[in-house]
RNA sequence: GGGGUGGUGGCGCAAUUGGUUAGCGCACCGGACUGUCGAUCCGGUGGUCGCGGGUUCGAAUCCCGUCCACCCCGCCA
């Protein structure tokens, strides 16, 4: 008989009752009567019932060990009394009636209490991650994530798709997000960043001629925290392919993405090929660049009526440059006016000047801006936004990008607190479209909106004769449920587009040449046409685990301040390392001061 | 860097809004119990109410400062 097992705790049936057997776990749960103990055993697997009889020489050792002691137990497969049989659990049938145990290794009392509910606190929870991951909901987050990957693996190969490694330890890169940096000993002075993302690597590969790259990679970027963004690390599927058009990226994503996002839920996933939203009409819509289509609110412009009313305050703002944008809503009239205050109150705590609404309340129409509009505005505003008896149209007047923002967040606070999000559903759409170019609120200078190495629309031609302003990128994002996905391009392969756009944003020849050398090299020896996008694999678990927080899905997180509380990551090095790496910490006194920790050796 | 919410035995929470000895559930310890499966029943240990000041006859509660955690904004090509 094996040392340990020769089951799992997930295995025993009914038609293995006879049988003489050996189990490994922990001790989840136990139930003591005295006379006979029951104990919840536990593996990776599932749980079995063992019984303990109190003739057993190990009875007392049992009865008194603490929850998560480590046993190993041999005895009988015994079927359960028809009435004492638990539905509940795969082995529920059947119980193992101990002959022999030995205790493997004994546990302390646990900081958090596996078997109930409860989370515990955060800090806590990360501090002893190792004992959270043993509970179920989390235990199964994280073999889910494993079987995603390996799901999503083979759903790339069946596309033809190679998975190659690239660098960890890379380059700063002038664009993008501050880099973790690694400092050099054999350069003094000089520094390693690990890569934002895999960018360039793949794209060499794509130079390379390898066609189709991809890789389940780490990402490393050093920002703060959010629900749905661990700091410091994060995967991506990443992938590129050569010779292809925006249409052949979108199909391969919407095959493996849906059939991953079936495979992995029971929640009803939108067919595809999916919605293209242009990026503009996605901002006038819904108000952002990441709509949850699964809200039915879709916001429409109606400056010029506002302009030519007899309400001052919208028409003189509208004059001075200002939009209206209207948030229908439906069957909400009878709300209590605390209702319709509170949201008021919140559209001005994100900055909005006030917030104008109508009812539809039978014939007549209601509200605080009523009486200074006509029945014809009255009228024009219904067919527009559709509104009928019951309904009601919120107003948001302010500059355009102001008026999408504070729209679309009230947007999505009116599709949570009137509960109109159906929770059965992934709603994915690709926002498509982005602008090349943007101009920069505070200087009014022309820079680049979002990836510099997109491909503009229209090409060189688009460069040289179009409003830079009205130049749209082959640019693309995935959505799903209003949680950006994923973000991809047509990448620019032709170094003379490549100058061109930097000139438009301001950047000569040589920055070009300085601070994208590699890639702009390697581009005068011909490069195919290429493009990729890299589906987030966190916030896709996430999703697919029904998690609200990006944490539950990852074995071992950060906390908000990017800390390791396991690990006691980042901690402070020996003088030595440092002297090694040619550092010297600036303000080291004062930061030993406020975080009381002792000094170490100071320099000469 | 800014805003919000919170911090009370090991864990999750309460304390009637300033008033008796700070309670409850789980865990833990002791006892009872041969069919439970979140076992049950009886008894018990455990708290500087995050920390430091202040107001008051009296502070978990009010004020000021500070630390920590989470959520959001900024940031994330």
């Amino acid at each position: 008989m094996h040392l340990y097992r020769t089951h799992t705790c997930n295995q025993l049936r009914a038609t293995d009752a006879g049988a003489t057997v050996k189990l490994s776990g922990w001790i989840f749960r136990m139930r003591d009567h005295g006379g006979i103990l029951f104990i919840d055993l536990r593996d990776h697997y599932g749980l079995t019932q063992v019984v303990v009889h109190p003739s057993r020489p190990f009875f007392d050792t049992l009865s008194k060990a603490r929850l998560e002691t480590v046993v190993t137990v041999v005895g009988e497969v015994t079927l359960r009394e028809p009435a004492t049989v638990n539905p509940d659990i795969a082995t529920g049938e059947v119980e193992l009636v101990a002959n022999e145990c030995l205790v493997e290794a004994a546990s302390e009392q646990t900081p958090l209490y596996l078997p109930g509910d409860e989370d515990g606190a955060e800090d806590l929870r990360l501090k002893y991650r190792f004992l959270d991951l043993r509970r179920g909901r989390i235990h199964n987050n994280i073999l889910l994530r494993s079987k995603i990957i390996s799901f999503l693996r083979k759903a790339m190969e069946a596309h033809g798709f190679n998975e190659y490694q690239t660098p960890i330890l890379t380059c700063s890169s002038p664009e993008g997000a501050r880099d973790y940096l690694v400092p050099s000993r054999v350069h003094h002075g000089k520094f390693y960043a690990l890569p934002q993302a895999p960018q360039l690597f793949k794209q060499l590969l794509m130079v390379a001629g390898f066609d189709r790259y991809f890789q389940i990679a780490p990402c490393f970027r050093d920002e703060d925290a959010r629900a749905d963004r661990s700091p410091g690390e994060f995967y991506q599927l990443d992938m590129e392919m050569s010779f292809v058009t925006q249409d052949d990226v979108f199909a391969v994503v919407e095959d493996v993405v849906s059939k991953t996002f079936a495979a992995f839920s029971k929640k009803t996933v939108d067919p595809t090929p999916w919605i293209r939203i242009p990026y503009r009409e996605s901002m006038l819509k819904y108000g952002s660049d990441k709509p949850d289509l699964r809200i039915p609110i879709e916001m429409f412009d109606c400056s010029e009526l506002f302009k030519a009313s007899g309400f001052n305050a919208f028409a003189a703002a509208v004059k001075a440059g200002a939009v209206v944008r209207a948030l229908p809503v439906k069957g909400i009239k009878d709300k209590p006016r605390s209702f319709f205050d509170k949201l008021v109150e919140h559209a001005k705590s994100l900055g909005s000047k006030g917030l104008a609404y109508l009812v539809w309340d039978g014939d007549a129409v209601k509200g605080p801006i009523q009486k200074f509009l006509t029945p014809d505005e009255l009228a024009t505003l219904a067919q527009m936004g559709g509104a009928q008896d019951g309904d009601v149209l919120f107003f948001v007047c302010d500059a355009a990008d102001k008026a999408a923002k504070i729209g679309g967040d009230l947007r999505v606070k009116l599709g949570r607190d009137l509960e109109l999000i159906n929770k059965d559903v992934f709603r994915f759409c690709w926002i498509v479209d982005f602008p090349m170019f943007e101009k920069d609120p505070e200087t009014g200078a022309v820079i680049f909106s979002h990836n510099p190495f997109s491909m503009p629309q229209g090409g060189m031609e688009a460069l040289c004769g179009k409003d830079p302003l009205d130049i749209l990128a082959f640019q693309y994002d995935v959505v799903c449920n209003g949680i950006e996905l994923s973000s991809g391009a047509i990448r620019n392969h032709l170094p003379e587009i490549m100058y061109k756009a930097f000139e438009i944003a301001g950047y000569g020849p040589e920055v070009v040449e300085e601070k994208f050398s590699c890639l702009l090299n390697a581009f005068k020896y011909g490069a195919p046409p290429h493009g990729g996008i890299a589906p987030g694999v966190d916030r896709m678990v996430m999703l697919l685990a029904g998690e609200d927080n990006i944490r539950e899905v990852i074995a071992f997180p950060m906390n908000q301040k990017a800390q390791d509380l396991m690990m006691n990551a980042p901690s402070e090095v020996t003088e030595k390392q440092l002297r090694e790496l040619h550092i010297k910490i600036r303000g080291r006194d004062l930061h030993l001061a406020t975080t009381g920790d002792l000094p170490i050796a100071h320099q000469p």
